[in-house]
DNA sequence: TATTGTTATACTCTATAACTATA
DNA sequence: TATAGTTATAGAGTATAACAATA
């Protein structure tokens, strides 16, 4: 077999030659897909995915900071201070300033905060159920590796 | 066992507790590591996703009209029109109005559409080996595969 | 000098409404 | 009436620059 020719099993395997060969493309295809249908399922709540993944931050991990919120779920602190302003107007989350650093804001949820987190999560994981409802148990399992496997360079790169 | 008590089981198949355990925060933080990447990867090219996206449409089905690949890529028709501008003015596909319903223009590649498709599929390829280097071949597979199960969901409900 | 929280602003992407020409 | 292509515009989401307070 000549060098340059490349054969079947090579091709099967990696030879990204159509759009929707791109994995890159399903990803952005399916990601679409479900935010729809997560901010359609948050719409009655009043709620929006992003709303969702700031509380949960909060009600995951008590006393954080919104700059430590920023860097584990990638935004901008600019872009963070609105969607703070709302959950605070809802009485979901109290900020306490940090005694041995005045920069910064402690947050800490409320039990409103921690019930309508769980809530919220539970309207998603419904639309999610429906979503997935082509996928087993543990092909669920697999996706969810596979997808942490590929943004988890992010952090290392 | 109480009824009201869930089993191991159960929690371990799809108790979704924290947001780390939503398939679609996991798919929207891929999406958006690939996206970057993408982009990048396509600047040198000054080309961009949507643009290789609509180009390699034309090129993979010539004949198709820019109502056909609204309704393929899921965007609206409105916001096609300047991303074809931009291609037709890089002499990427021209247009031909249809004979037979002078409604419709049907897109054709250039000679160097076709080529600068394969360009730009071969860059953004290059970003996807990168981005997926934890993942073997038949992890890719399965990957694309589960990826496009979701989303098909789009077309039937 | 560096970081936090904040404001203001710009930029990109996407969505909607309306128009014309054709059918 | 319905659809194709187009324009203009509005809205989200995200990014950047600068500021005061604090370390």
């Amino acid at each position: 077999m000549p060098a340059h020719a490349p054969d079947k099993q090579a091709v099967a395997c990696d030879g990204v030659t159509t759009l929707a060969d791109l994995i890159g493309y399903q990803l952005r295809r399916a990601s679409i897909f479900d935010l729809q249908g997560a901010a359609a399922a948050l719409a009655p709540a009043e709620a929006r995915p992003v709303l969702m993944s700031v509380l949960l931050s909060i009600v995951e991990t008590p006393g954080m900071t919104s700059a430590d919120i920023c860097r584990a779920l990638s935004m901008q602190r600019a872009n963070i201070v609105p969607i703070l302003a709302d959950l605070e107007q809802r009485g979901l989350f109290r900020r306490e300033t940090d005694a041995a650093d005045r920069r910064i804001q402690r947050l800490y949820p409320t039990r409103r905060g921690t019930e309508e987190a769980a809530r919220w999560l539970a309207l998603v994981d419904e639309h999610e159920q429906r979503m997935l409802q082509r996928l087993g148990p543990t092909e669920r399992r697999e996706l969810r590796r596979l997808l942490e496997l590929i943004w988890q360079g992010e952090i290392e790169s």
